[in-house]
DNA sequence: CTCAATTTTCAGGAATTTCTGAAAGTTTGA
DNA sequence: TCAAACTTTCAGAAATTCCTGAAAATTGAG
């Protein structure tokens, strides 16, 4: 497996990002090296290519199957396991956003629930508690938009995110039409 | 400084969190202990807290200036530097999106522009400048709305997200006003 | 200016994470 | 059922990151 000098900087950007990206560098660069890949590549493909050990690469294909990350596919004939990245950015977006979530804010929310459940024994704890119940309906607020939002269709997400900040405009209009009707738009 | 368990729980969890962050358990924990704190805590207080060497304290909060998540003050009569968190949740998270959009998307956006200019020397080249140009588009599309979005004002900010994606319809209803009057309240 | 109070730097030890090779495990065609 | 082809596991080596104490630098009151 020989990767061209494009392609070589691509996946060691991906490694070197890795780390910031709460990812390892092997896993990264087996990443960035599938998706650019015009066809899915066997474990011994990746490691020749990044100069990694097997057993590296089937650890990071490991790591990059529990996000959702790679596809698994089989050719006739052939034992060995090919990997690819899906073919459609947004649907990878999504995987990501949802993954991350998942690992990086859902456990803070459980704790933070829990947080407020407990009596406070003190000024301290009060003052505590209250600012845990700030950042608790902040990142719940935002959380459930984004997904709210991931499950619409690519279509309307790529025309809402054209429009940028100009949804405001939409918004007071379809706000003042809700004060003429007497009906409001918003939940609860 | 004695934290009670509340406490506790918080600045473990967050320093537990750190690594999936991408910032390490000091940081993390001096982070949760500010943001919980009545009152600024000093490096000592903080080293205490958190039974961290004074040194490891002092480059936490060097960390935490460089993400301009931390006021540094004095008191009249006293010299030593006075630590806090902002009060307001959704400037500290606007804060934290504009820093992570800085260290962990623009050095790749950058990546990937100078990796579209150049010419491709081969099938696999093209083939692999084709799918940088898609994860290009995405996240400039992504990363741009991103920050209209964090530019209007908190009050629209959470009207938009309490909509959640009703904002759907707001839409579908525009563009048929749009086909309407012959306008386009899209950009470009 | 002096000096004590405070903060920062940094070399190197400690802890953690990553990576490898060898061995064990699994799968499937014959 | 066997054995070759392939994948996974895992102990420990290698690399990296974190943390500390000592020393240097900075600050500001007197």
């Amino acid at each position: 497996m020989n990767t061209t000098p494009l392609v070589q900087s691509f996946v060691s950007h991906f490694g070197e990002m890795g780390s910031r990206w709460g990812i390892n560098r092997t896993v990264g660069q087996i990443y960035a090296l599938l998706f650019v890949s015009e066809k899915p590549l066997n474990a011994d493909e990746i490691a020749e290519s990044l100069s990694f050990s097997r057993s590296n690469v089937s650890m990071g294909l490991k790591e990059l199957e529990s996000w959702r990350l790679v596809k698994m596919q089989h050719y006739p004939g052939d034992r060995r396991e090919y990997f690819s990245t899906p073919d459609d950015v947004w649907a990878i977006f999504k995987t990501l956003a949802e993954e991350r979530k998942k690992r990086e804010v859902e456990p803070t929310l459980t704790m933070l629930r829990a947080a407020m459940m407990e009596k406070p024994g003190s000024d301290a704890e009060r003052h505590a508690q209250a600012r845990m119940s700030e950042m608790y309906q902040l990142i719940e607020l935002v959380t459930t938009w984004f997904s709210d939002i991931q499950h619409m269709d690519v279509e309307t997400l790529q025309r809402l995110m054209r429009l940028g900040s100009q949804v405001q405009k939409v918004l007071q209009f379809t706000q003042s039409l809700s004060k003429l009707t007497g009906r409001d738009s918003e939940r609860e």
